[in-house]
Parts: C-alpha cells; structure tokens; sequence
RNA sequence: GCGCCCUUCGUCUAGUGGUCUAGGACGCUGCCCUUUCACGGCGGAAACACGGGUUCGAGUCCCGUAGGGCGCACCA
C-alpha cells in the first residue's frame, strides 16, 4: 500500500480547463495508471477572488469529456487552510521560519537596488537573525521560511535532469501571509504530503517553485516525492498558448468538433514520443508512458495535425455514437435547425454516415454535410452547385428526370444502369449526367457519391428535388 | 537585468559515437483512381542553429556564440 504510486492534478479554477493544464493531467493519469496507481484531483481555490464554481465545474466536466478519471472526491485546498497554517506554525516554533517585518515599501527598494547591482531580486533576510524584540509592536508581519543560504538545491527532476539552483538565488520566501493566510508554496506542499503524493509531474514553469517547495519538504524532515517537470505547448506561433490563438480550454475543442480521443492522442504526442507511433490508443499510452518518451523543449501546436488525426477517428467511429456526437454539438452550438433535421431523418443520418464521415475533419462539419438529407425547400443553390445545373446539364436533367421516373429497382445496381445506359443513349459522357443530378438533388457542390445520395434520399424524395430544380 | 532550461525538415518527432548519402507523421507538391468533394495508392521537395574542441570517427560528448522559452509577488 504504501508503494502505490499517487500522482496528482492541481488545477486552479480560474475559469475553464485550460488546454496545457489537461495535458498535465493526461500525463498525470497515464503514469498513475501505467504503475497501478491513482490519480487525485485538488482544486486550488485559495483564491476567492478569481475562483467560482463555474470554474470548478468546467474542470471537472472536462476531464470527465477527456475520460480522464481521478481516485476519490476532488480535494478543495481552501479546506485545508488549518492544516497549512499549522504547519507555518510549527516551522515557526522550531525555529525553521521567522516573523518578517519589512514593509513593502521596503521590499521595492531592495529590488531595485539589486536590480541596479545586476544581482537576482531577492529578498535580503534582514528580519532572518533579528531578535523578537527588535520587532515593531503590532506591526504587521509575514511568516518566512529560513531555506538555505549556503550552496545548493537540486531538482532531482526525471525529465530535465538534475537541475541545480543556487542558495544565494532563492530567498526566504513567505508562507503566511501577514493577513495570517498561507501562501500557494506552502498550501501546495502541505496537501502533496498529507495527500501522500508520490509522484508531482507538473508543467516546467514551476520548476523555480519545486526547488522552494523542496526547502518545506525538508524543514518538516518529509519524503520529497518524484518530480517531473514537463515541457509546455505554446500557439502555432511559438508563443506561449494565450486566447488570441483561439483554442485555449478544452470546451473550446469540444466546440470545434474534436473527439476526446483525437484530443487525448494528439496531445500525449505532443512532447512526448514511443518511436514513430503517431496513431495509439490510451490503453497502449499507458502502456508505454515513460518518463524517457518525453521531450524538453516546448512544443507549437499544429492544428492541421489535429484536424487530420481527428479525420482519423472520426472514420473509425461507430456511426451510432456519431450520430449522437452530432447531436450533441448541435445542442452545444444552438445550432436549431441541424438538431430538428438530425432527429427527423436519424434512420437516414446514420445510414448517410458511412459516406460522409470520409469527408469530414471535424463534427462541425459533419454535421454540415449532413445538412442536404433535410434541405430547406425550396431549395437553396450553393453557388457551386448552381453553376452545375445550368446551361446544357439543365437541358439533360429535364430529360432525364422521366428515365428516373421509370426506374423500379430503386437500388444501386438500379439506379445504376438506368443512369449509365441513359447516358450511353445520349452519347454523353457518365460525369455530364451525374454530376448535375448529384448538384441538383443535394444543392451542394461536395457531397457522397450520385448513388448514394439517391439511396439515401429514396424514389420520391430525390424526384421531388430533381422536378423542383427542372421547372425553373 | 538576474536565474534555470531548450535548439533535427514549415510543424510534431525518431535518433542514446560508426548501420545517418538522417527515418516517420502532418502540411506542401507530382501522378494514379474518380460522377463532385473527399478517401485511398504510388512518388517528390524539405532539417542536424553557428563556431570551436574531444575522438580514428559527432546529429549524438564538451565549451562558446546566437536564437527561443520559463521564472523572478504577502498570485496560483
């Protein structure tokens, strides 16, 4: 029991599941279960200012899109504000923290002068060795651990190495705040340890934090857990992920028509890597996640990738969940008029899927190309599609509309030969006929084949459409 | 500015001193298939940032330069 591997998610909720923050907890997820272990989830809301439950709520509904399971209820560091206090406490009666005293007004002006001196901005411990006494009465105070001042604190990190940081470089920082409130480095310690997390694998900007953190680690003589410092995903640009990219939260992805298990795939690709395997399932991520697959250095989203990977699943999804998926997004989107036209026709939906999910990136649209099985009547021309049903192709779709009229075996090989021997009659090459036939009854310029699209729509329907588009 | 980190095709990456005239994927592109649009099949262009070392031999190790990223709060 004690070996088990306790990995945790740490988001904190400041409005939506944040893209780079899912990704960390794939990985979270797929290296707790690739060890048979749990994965936890802790929101940090110490913040009252920025935390809702709308936030909450976004993140836990995303990792429940992404299928991303954690151990337990979620854990709410804002309950836990005793404990991380008592423990400042504690630190501070063994000595291993001190009372600060330096006012802010103070602490702007020692950075300014190291900035002038060229020397890192931190704080220079003036309170560290000052006796009681020389304490202000009733001023405000803050709660500073005393971390090393002599050489050096190392990251054991199992993805960037060891990474050494000078003592001279990390400063004292606070862990009570003088409103008496601890501070994120310390809360997040705390919790890792209470909640006997083993393994913190978390993105690389928190890298300078982990080397504080392991300063509290050690004052309280705990077990400081593996580390694993990931690599972020920046835009397409290189610059790190921000909202003029477009795609920052999970729903958004949702929003756009992806699968989870496009999102699941392509994100645990990106940075990380077994071999040239671009295509995996999450059982097979699992299976292979290892510490060693994950690259350094950031890595730009591409999203011309992630369209022709989610192209890929779509056309391997089961045409029912599709069909469910469509719906889903269109209730999603208020999209009004594909949602009434999807339920109307699901029979004809789900046989269309076949021929359609080959066309389609995204649900978005699928969901598009879905649209000519219910047409608003009269019908509506894409422009395309109009300049294939004029001139002559209009003359031999009013000729050909009685040779359909005819036609019994309303079937592929049916509908076949009548439009092949129609075409032999006429002397005209089979493109010349089925094209306009195909424009006419869908009104689009891209659609499944001439066929298909007969098939689908049945007899009278598509003789009704071609008759509509003859007699103008 | 200070600290830490990173650097293989446009992008994601394989590569752990010789098998690298550098492989795969997306994208781009040529051809084939074809009733549109797609799918699919077969090809093509495209990279080891630069400069020094170490070594018989360097994409792989070391140093420097340049470029990039992250961090530098009584925010998380």
């Amino acid at each position: 029991m004690t070996d088990k591997v306790i990995t945790r998610f740490a988001p904190s909720p400041t409005g939506f599941l944040h893209i780079g923050n899912a990704r960390t907890a794939l990985f979270n997820w797929a290296l707790a279960k690739s060890m048979g272990g749990d994965m936890l989830l802790r929101i940090e809301d110490t913040d009252h200012e920025r935390s809702t439950d709308e936030a909450i709520a976004a993140i836990i509904s995303g990792m429940d899109w992404l299928g991303l399971d954690y151990a337990g209820e979620p854990v709410y560091q804002s309950k836990n504000i005793d404990r991380h206090t008592e423990v400042a406490m504690q630190l501070l009666a063994e000595g291993k923290a001190y009372k600060c005293y330096a006012t802010p007004e103070e602490l702007t002006t020692m950075r300014e002068k190291a900035k002038a001196e060229g020397r890192p901005m931190v704080y220079d411990r003036r309170w560290r060795d000052r006796p009681e006494s020389d304490a202000p009465a009733g001023a405000p105070f803050v709660v500073r651990i005393k971390a090393p001042t002599t050489g050096e604190i190392v990251v054991h990190d199992k993805v960037q190495g060891d990474v050494t940081f000078k003592a001279e470089n990390l400063d004292d920082f606070v862990i009570l705040r003088s409103d008496g409130t601890p501070t994120y480095l310390l809360a997040v310690v705390v919790d890792d340890h209470d909640m006997g997390v083993t393994h913190i694998m978390r993105g690389d900007d928190h890298l300078v934090n982990s080397a504080r953190q392991i300063t509290i680690f050690n004052a309280m003589g705990w077990e400081i857990p593996v580390m694993a410092h990931t690599p972020l995903i920046h835009g397409p640009d290189g610059a790190k992920l921000s909202k003029r990219h477009g795609a920052l939260g999970v729903e958004d992805y949702r929003r756009m028509g992806y699968l989870p298990e496009t999102i699941r795939n392509y994100f645990a690709r990106l940075g990380w890597a077994h071999g040239d395997d671009e295509i995996f399932s999450s059982e097979q991520f699992i299976e292979w996640f290892s510490f060693a697959g994950l690259n350094k250095g950031a890595s730009r989203i591409d999203f011309a990738k992630l369209e022709n990977m989610n192209a890929h699943y779509i056309k391997a999804c089961d045409d029912s969940r599709l069909y469910e998926l469509m719906l889903a997004l269109a209730e999603e989107l208020d999209d009004q008029t594909s949602l009434a036209g999807l339920k109307a026709n699901k029979e004809t939906v789900i046989a269309a899927l076949p021929a359609l999910k080959t066309r389609a990136k995204t649900i978005v649209e699928l969901v598009k190309s879905a649209e000519f099985i219910y047409p608003s009547r009269p019908l509506q021309y894409e422009d395309k599609a109009k300049a294939a049903i004029e001139g002559e192709s209009l003359d031999i779709l009013r000729e050909l509309q009685p040779a359909l009229e005819r036609i019994n075996d309303w079937s592929h090989d049916g509908i076949d030969q009548a439009l092949r021997a129609f075409a032999e009659q006429k002397e005209l090459k089979f493109g010349k006929v089925a094209q306009p036939l195909r424009a006419a009854v869908t009104a689009k310029n891209a659609s499944p084949g001439c066929f298909d699209v007969l098939l689908l729509l049945g007899k009278e329907e598509s003789l009704s459409r071609l008759s509509e588009t003859t007699a103008v």
